[in-house]
RNA sequence: GGGCGCUUAGCUCAGCUGGGAGAGCAUCUGCCUUACAAGCAGAGGGUCAUAGGUUCGAGCCCUAUAGUGCCCACCA
């Protein structure tokens, strides 16, 4: 029966055949099941520009854990894997592809051609993905493999465009929108990353147009003035009062502009004047509306300038600005230069500064919808983990502008609008719509395609069969959890949150588990750019997936960023060998062939110390994982398995192999029973290690990953066992401290005298200071009678160790050490002694509180006795 | 300008509802003890940013300050 492992652990050796098992045996499908509850995760779907990189397998790896941990506590639990086709991201690849492989644009294939591109592109990166999902081990129900773009996700977001446009939540307007000149489409405001930039004010005068000298306006794009159609001033801005309403000419282009009055004008900033271009900048189009004044666009849609630029016409946005510059010092119109830092709206695809401009777009309404969206965080529904991202969350629901969802891209769910060419007719359909209804004229499809985000914020259902009322939508939905980083809150959880609650009637996802980001060694966000991201396949390559999930799930809390480091995964890496060796022990010294507990009466003391020390983890385990405390979780168990199981027990346990008997069989049963039970805990951390080596131990069932997650034994609660134990582990550690102290070689073994009036304790322990203590022999006695005078002496809680080592004493060195642990002992009693002379204390606190002091106190005094007796003998 | 974090050992970070300061790595000492040198047994190292406050008791709660990071915001 017993079995040989080799003595490392290779990753290699193991992860792809066990994997491919769990797939083979379909351990990951999951389907309606109305005898048992379901537990859902959807997966953010990772964008298929190309590879998963560490945040993602963070991710991933908290989902698994949750999903794994779910599953084998009884749930039915589905997690839904799928991929994004991320709009803009992806189709800026695979221009960047085209461009440098064949010096095309898009335009030269033409648009059903540079689909059939991107399609392949996402064939490739998406299918790179999911087998990257399958090395971290995630245990995605593939079965259910979904895209955005599929056919199901794209039912629903027609659906949902329809819906949101008879309920005139979706409307098409001509308002002030983001412009990426680069990408050459519009964005959302949540796509615009503002970044400080050194940038000037421009002075310039504006002339009155009956000569009666100029008002002084001041701007940070000079270049816009070609649209300018008013100056405004503050109406309670006394300089100006009198000239509301008088005609400027404006520099360089000569047209009339009226100084009108707005409250928007900051009195305080600047000189109090500024020059009004409705069609270029989002406060001025506000301006512009109140005072009817007209739109004037100056910019092409690639920054350049339009016919309306006169002779600037055709020059790039910078350039105007330059020649502009240049043109108005020279007519004298110039004041000054000043310079100024500001904040400037960048594109957060390619980085190009964004132009606002008025433009024809798509845009949802969001005030009806942010409203129950808000409310359903607020009033519990749906629960950010940690809770301080409600807030985050809250402030941008009741802030938010509509939505700007449409995209000058080819890449994406084309809207479902179609224009009559003759009569100019809309139609909004599901159905491709060829005639026109009114004019029987022909119809033209909306040239333009959705956010990205759109089609996101329907995953949690479209996901599930929506708009179809599926049955698996009504079991999975509303999913329970949904795991993802801060910095899409915004883009993608406040937008399924208002999507689900507007479409299906409820929240989408019980918790949000929010982590933040993963960063290099120095704190540095990894990015390409900097060239300092590490990737998750070669460290599963070089560590072993379960050593990158379980460096990414330790040491990390809920909500805070995290570093990741080379050494971190060292350590996990030790730990897994770790496992792997203890558990080598056990199979080594294994005879029996069923995982069970022996009866209770023939534990022996450390017996019962280890089922105790495991049925608390069970129970503390558990409620980490409840509490979304995975950090804390895994921590527990690298110490219970590290300390208790592996330093603490097997080696008491030991003595017990070099014989025959019951003892030994109790000994192989207690540690097949905790090594097992352990595993199954650590499973949803380190998935395939622990399977392994689950089924080389004796055991029921086919895998690790559907056995019952181990519940709290109140059998197993042991108090005094735990006591006694430890107080045997405190000698032993004293005295191991003592030998060390004292420079005494392992190889010289010694008496030990235990001296106690809890013999029947350390008598038990005996076997315990042979092996793990160097004793040649151990006497335990209530007295010192027989003794040698000359021994040395620990105290420790509940005995008195005495070890004869006189030829190997160094006295200078045992004074010292003995009057150090005077020092501390006496320390630990004033505090004590402080704390139980303070009324208030003993009034007020907990009385097992102030009994726990007084125990503590007890022990601290008889020590101290100890240590005193063996000074005076000292000196 | 608002909002939210963070500041704990040399480094990176845990520390759950307030009750004797922890881990990993690094450093030092001694060990190839028949699972593991990717290991074992130890040691050193912290006024828990500062100042107040609440409390019998504060790393933890409250207030202020400093440093640092992030998010949001239409001052041209």
């Amino acid at each position: 029966m017993a079995k040989e492992l080799p003595k490392t652990y290779d990753p290699k050796q193991v992860e792809e055949r066990i994997y491919q098992n769990w797939v083979d045996k379909g351990y990951f499908h999951a389907e309606v099941d109305k005898s048992k509850k379901p537990f859902t995760i959807v997966i953010p779907p990772p964008n298929v520009t190309g590879q998963l990189h560490m945040g993602h397998a963070l991710d991933e790896t908290f989902q698994d854990i949750l999903i794994r941990a779910k599953r084998m506590q009884g749930y039915n639990a589905l997690w839904i894997p799928g991929t994004d086709h991320a709009g803009i991201a992806t189709q800026i690849k695979v221009e960047e592809d085209l461009r440098v492989n064949e010096g095309l644009t898009r335009y030269d294939l033409g648009r059903e051609e540079f689909l059939k591109r991107v399609w392949a592109w996402k064939e490739k990166f998406g299918g790179r993905i999911i087998s990257q999902l399958k090395k971290i081990g995630c245990s995605c129900d593939w079965d259910r493999e979904r895209f955005t773009m599929d056919e199901g996700c794209s039912k629903a977001v027609k659906e949902v465009f329809v819906n949101l446009y008879e309920k005139d939540l979706i409307y098409q307007g001509n308002r002030i929108i983001n412009w990426c000149p680069s990408c050459a489409t519009a964005l959302s405001d949540a796509e615009v990353e503002y970044a400080e930039q050194d940038g000037f004010f421009w002075h310039i005068k504006y002339p009155f147009k009956d000569g009666s000298g100029y008002l002084e306006i001041a701007t940070t794009r000079p270049e816009t003035l070609l649209g300018d159609t008013a100056v405004a001033v503050n109406p309670n801005d006394e300089r100006y009062t009198d000239l509301v309403g008088k005609m400027l000419i404006l520099p360089l282009v000569g047209r009339e502009i009226p100084v009108i009055a707005d409250d928007y004008v900051d009195m305080e900033f600047g000189t109090g004047c500024v020059k009004i271009t409705p069609a270029h900048d989002p406060n001025d189009f506000e301006v512009g509306l109140r005072h009817n004044l007209e739109q004037i666009k100056v910019l092409n849609d690639d920054a350049t300038i339009n016919a309306y630029g006169g002779k600037y016409q055709g020059m790039d946005r910078y350039e105007a600005r330059k020649a502009m510059v240049a043109d108005l010092e020279a007519e004298g119109l110039l004041v000054k230069v000043v310079p100024h830092t500001h904040n400037v709206g960048q594109c957060y695809r390619c980085g190009t500064t964004v132009e606002p401009i008025t433009s024809k777009q798509w845009f949802v309404k969001m005030e009806p919808l942010a409203k129950p969206a808000a409310e359903a965080v607020v009033n519990g529904d749906t629960r950010f983990v940690p809770d301080r991202f409600s807030k985050t969350y809250l402030h941008w629901m009741e802030n938010v502008h509509d939505w700007c969802i449409s995209r000058q891209l080819w890449w994406g769910h084309r809207i479902p609008a179609y224009y009559c060419q003759d009569c100019g007719e809309t139609v909004v359909s599901k159905e491709d719509v060829h005639t026109c209804p009114k004019c029987g004229g022909k119809m033209k499809q909306d040239e333009d395609v959705l956010d990205t985000w759109f089609s996101s914020a329907l995953w949690p259902f479209s996901t599930l069969g929506w708009p179809d009322k599926t049955e698996d939508l009504s079991y999975f939905y509303p999913t329970d959890t949904l795991v993802t980083g801060y910095d899409i809150i915004f883009f993608w959880v406040a937008r399924m949150m208002f999507s689900g609650l507007e479409h299906v009637g409820e929240v989408p996802f019980k918790h949000v588990y929010i982590h933040g980001l993963v960063r290099d060694s120095q704190g540095r966000k990894m990015s390409k750019s900097l060239g300092n991201g590490i990737d998750p396949l070669e460290i599963i390559d070089q560590y072993g997936a379960d050593a990158l999930r379980f460096t990414l799930a330790t040491g990390n809390s809920p909500g805070n960023d995290m570093r990741f480091y080379i050494e971190r995964v060292e350590a996990s890496r030790n730990f897994a060998n770790k496992i792997w060796n203890a558990s080598r022990f056990v199979m080594m010294n294994l005879s029996i062939d069923k995982c069970a507990l022996p009866a209770l009466n023939k534990l022996m003391p450390e017996d019962k110390w280890i089922l105790h020390a495991y049925n608390e983890v069970v129970k503390e385990v558990t409620e980490n994982l409840d509490k979304y405390e995975l950090g804390i979780a895994v921590s527990k168990l690298y110490d219970f398995i590290w300390d208790s199981f592996c330093d603490w027990y097997i080696e008491l346990v030991k003595p017990r192999f070099f014989e025959e008997g019951e003892s030994n069989e109790t000994a192989q049963q207690v540690l097949t029973y905790v090594l097992s039970n352990t595993l199954k805990l650590l499973h949803p951390f380190m998935p395939f290690i622990t399977e392994e080596i689950w089924q080389a131990l004796p055991h029921e069932g086919e895998s690790i990953m559907i056995a019952d997650f181990p519940v709290y034994d109140a059998t197993l609660k042991n108090e005094k066992a735990e006591a006694d134990m430890l107080m045997i582990m405190e000698s032993i550690k004293g005295i191991r401290n003592i030998r060390n102290e004292m420079n005494v070689p392992p190889s010289k073994k010694s008496t030990v005298y235990i001296v106690t009036d809890n013999t029947e304790v350390f008598t038990a322990g005996t076997s315990f200071y042979t092996k793990l203590a160097s004793a040649s022999e151990v006497q335990v006695q209530t007295d010192k009678s027989g003794i040698p005078e000359n021994a040395v002496s620990v105290a420790v809680p509940g005995a008195e160790i005495l070890l004869p080592l006189d030829e190997l004493v160094d006295k200078e060195k045992e004074l010292a050490r003995l009057t150090k642990e005077k020092e501390r002992l006496e320390g630990e009693i004033k505090r004590v002694q402080g704390k139980l002379n303070n009324k208030g204390f003993t009034d007020k606190a907990p009385a097992a509180v102030v009994e726990e002091e007084r125990k503590k106190g007890e022990k601290y005094q008889a020590m101290l006795e100890t240590v005193l007796e063996s000074l005076a003998k000292l000196n």
